[in-house]
DNA sequence: AGTAGCATTGCAAGCGCATACATTTTGTTA
DNA sequence: TAACAAAATGTATGCGCTTGCAATGCTACT
């Protein structure tokens, strides 16, 4: 069987007998053209299976329509939400998600430079940072880059995040009204933006209450079995904090399953537990941990307008943007 | 600032002092180009942040290297992971995806009226169906379509699934070797065809056997709220089960919850539950849940495979390809 | 009727690359 | 060293579309 060429807008021209140039105008929003060819136009394509070639659209007008996405963190309890929010948004904009996955810095670079021939108009990046080459690269190419959920000082991109300060400063202040004391903190991604965002407020929230200080911090830990391990080693080596903030529920999850379970630990009246991100297994009855809820609907959806209004602005000019988050109370912090 | 076109192949022909066509030539594999030529084109190009533009080729070849991913069910417990698998997997193949989500049939039809614009060589539904239509357009534009996870009869695709017939058989015989009499299936989706060849399988191995028989079937119940709301109906309404099978972990959960922590029904004594997913949460001590484990990563493997190498043979012949599942037994199921 | 003014349409030149074909260079052999 | 095959390179065309410009058709007004 021989391969048909699909059909092209001279096919369609030849059809309704008019020139090709028709044939482009009678698909582009607003181009000089009567009702009545049109329609001709439009019903001869209709016979033809055509659809115009936006291979081709994109060619001619040197702008593809393809917004490249490079998912970073498919492990984030959300990836799905937000990949698909992503999605959505860029499509409704009209435009296309081209989907990479990395982590790695080459993988990152090797991303980008497709990215690049795919003469992509626009980069959502999440949780991970393009190297300074390849933003520098994207600047030159007026490209421009909008960073979700992460950020690295000197990289020529916008950055849309959570107010991790203020999510520092609320946690701080619902310790310190319930008279906790020692305060142990555990993160799985040491340089997190987030992180150190919320580590920063925090210290400097409970550093005006007397007797009252971060005792450790623990980096490197995620996941449920990491976390009831953590709590394990703890209580073993004699270090007990009475607050465990988490940046991760899963983390927070397995600390508190330890308590529960395995060292008999009395949450929430020895011990405080702060989750982040509200994953739903939270707020099981089973579990009720306290947690922070992000508002990634709409992370995602200023992420992509941002992006499309620099594609469409020909603007370059890096934006910091930060939205609030809120800190959930459930069971695993004491009432007031 | 006035927008600098990016370079092409001629300006670094003039550069490197070659004509366009040996450029090109640098840049595909296996060109008849000389190794010295090559190198001084390559050098030029770095020179010239060049990278083809694979838009142009695109047209010129008249294959866009683009897969279009119809994502229907971002709610599946393992959406991020089975996106991801699949992108990787088309990126290694030298493909790039371009992903949709949809899930109603007007969504889908524009989904696809999309991926033919922009000339998609291939397209992977994920959960969903494309209308009859649209198969039948996609094949008489030699464009192969595979569909994981779903199936519908009479339409002009390749399926990848489960072997549902086969886990049918599998909870079958395990229930039978221990006795339980009294079925109940409950599932989300009222259509899929991994629950009808469940419920099929089911139905045949346990009526060998006396006295068993499937009591009931519920349809459109998913989620852990759900789960629970269900369990305590079928106890108010005196319907009374000894085993339930889900066709979704999460309604199993919480038709565990609300064993446990509201009617007090012993599990798995009283009652046996299976879910289906094996999620990481059906595994945790709390939890403990019996489900069955579907090997998404082979899935999407032999999805993508499929494609490629039909979208490489140019063959439209429909496949139907089967993968086994493995049934896991966990605390909600007596010991034998 | 004549004509200015505008809406439609056609014509033709690209967009950046791949590639068939023609031409030149290189390598091989007698 | 001549003669010829093979490899390397250049030339020119086309992929399907958009769009500036020119040509045409239409309306309204004097």
């Amino acid at each position: 069987m021989t391969t048909k060429r699909r059909n092209n807008s001279q096919d369609v021209a030849d059809l309704a007998r008019v020139s090709q140039a028709s044939v482009s105008r009678a698909f582009t929003l607003g181009a000089s053209i009567s009702a009545k060819t049109k329609m001709k136009i439009l019903a001869a394509a209709e016979k033809l299976d055509y659809q115009p070639n936006i291979i081709a659209r994109s060619l001619s007008k040197s702008q593809s329509g393809l917004v490249g996405i490079l998912f970073a963190n498919w492990d984030h309890p959300k990836a799905a939400e937000i990949l698909k929010g992503l999605c959505e948004a860029i499509t409704e904009k009209g435009f296309k998600p081209v989907v990479q996955s990395a982590n790695t810095t080459e993988s990152v670079d090797k991303a980008f430079t497709d990215f690049l021939s795919y003469q992509v108009d626009g980069v959502i990046v999440f949780s991970i940072s393009p190297s300074a080459n390849m933003s520098a690269l994207c600047f030159r190419s007026n490209i421009p880059i909008v960073i979700l959920n992460h950020s690295t000082p000197g990289i020529n991109a916008s950055v849309v995040t959570i107010d991790s300060t203020k999510v520092g400063r609320q946690i701080g202040n619902a310790v310190l009204d319930r008279s906790y004391k020692r305060i142990t903190i555990i993160s799985s991604d040491a340089h997190s933006q987030v992180l150190s965002g919320i580590s920063d407020a925090l210290t400097e929230t409970v550093s005006q209450a007397p007797e009252t200080e971060i005792i450790s911090q623990l980096t490197g830990v995620h996941g449920y079995e990491a976390g009831v391990q953590t709590i394990i080693d703890l209580w073993a080596e004699d270090v007990k904090p009475d607050v465990i903030v988490c940046t991760s529920d899963y983390t927070a999850l397995g600390i508190l399953a330890g308590c529960r379970h395995k060292l008999g630990i009395k949450v929430p009246e020895e011990l405080c537990i702060i989750g982040l991100g509200d994953i739903p297994v939270s707020g099981w009855k089973d579990h009720d941990l306290s947690t922070v809820k992000i508002p990634h609907d709409e992370l995602v959806k200023t992420t992509v307008t941002t992006l499309i209004s620099k594609i469409e602005t020909q603007s370059m000019e890096p934006e910091n943007i930060k939205l609030d988050a809120k800190l959930i109370l459930r069971g695993t912090i004491k009432n007031l």
